[in-house]
DNA sequence: AGTGCGATTGACT
DNA sequence: GTCAATCGCACTA
């Protein structure tokens, strides 16, 4: 056995669901590990949005091309875009090889290396740390360079379980932040009165 | 080659 | 609450 940061373990691939909607909800309330240089970063999941096949708000609706390619390789793979030119996002690919799906993860809430987090923010605010897609990938410093990367492996971002848990999660379900296509399918999930976690006080209970 | 548009954020009224 | 910034990418021609 490879050595682990304490606290934590890495997840096996074979643990996640390949169905795009039950590893959404699995991905909440796990760890997401980002390894620089500089020190360890971690944050737990507190919000994610299940992007399926079929549904015309995923970048692979249309098909694979050279930005979304990653969301068709196997299960557990960051894929990592651009959007809005300016914000990075970060998402685990799903279901399949060959097949175009994906996770995002739209809110952590910080658990280590804080300090760094707020030296990649510009701000000391902790609940603005994380709380958002864009937000997130700055305060862990994901950027293009990490798209393809396998979670499942140890390695400059990875995700674990969360050994500290206690109890069951209160996972709420709602629509969508942000699309505009297959706007009101129910795709969000999120841990109720979590405050990392992104929108309006409506999008949240 | 040109164009339109975001899986957002932060500043401002 | 409203709204502009900003640019890579997918799509049309």
């Amino acid at each position: 056995m490879r050595p682990t940061t304490p606290g934590h373990a890495v997840l096996a691939r074979t643990e996640l669901p390949s169905d795009t909607l039950l590893l959404a909800r699995f991905l909440i309330g796990k760890i997401v590990v980002r390894e620089t240089p500089a020190g360890t970063l971690t944050g737990r999941i507190v919000e994610t949005e299940a992007y399926p096949v079929g549904d015309a708000a995923s970048h692979a609706f249309r098909g694979a091309t050279a930005r979304n390619r990653t969301l068709f390789g196997h299960r557990g793979l960051a894929y990592v875009y651009q959007a809005y030119g300016i914000s990075w996002m970060f998402n685990v690919s799903s279901e399949a090889d060959g097949i175009g799906a994906g996770v995002l993860v739209r809110a952590l809430e910080p658990l280590a290396g804080i300090p760094a987090m707020q030296r990649h923010r510009g701000t000391l605010a902790l609940r603005d740390l994380t709380r958002g897609p864009g937000r997130l990938a700055m305060a862990f410093d994901i950027d293009r360079r990490l798209d393809g990367t396998d979670l499942c492996r140890e390695g400059p971002l990875w995700l674990a379980r969360d050994n500290d848990a206690q109890g069951a999660i209160d996972i709420a379900t709602s629509v969508r932040i942000g699309i505009t296509r297959d706007a009101d399918r129910p795709l969000r999930f999120h841990v109720r009165g979590n405050r990392f976690v992104s929108g309006t006080r409506a999008m949240n209970t």
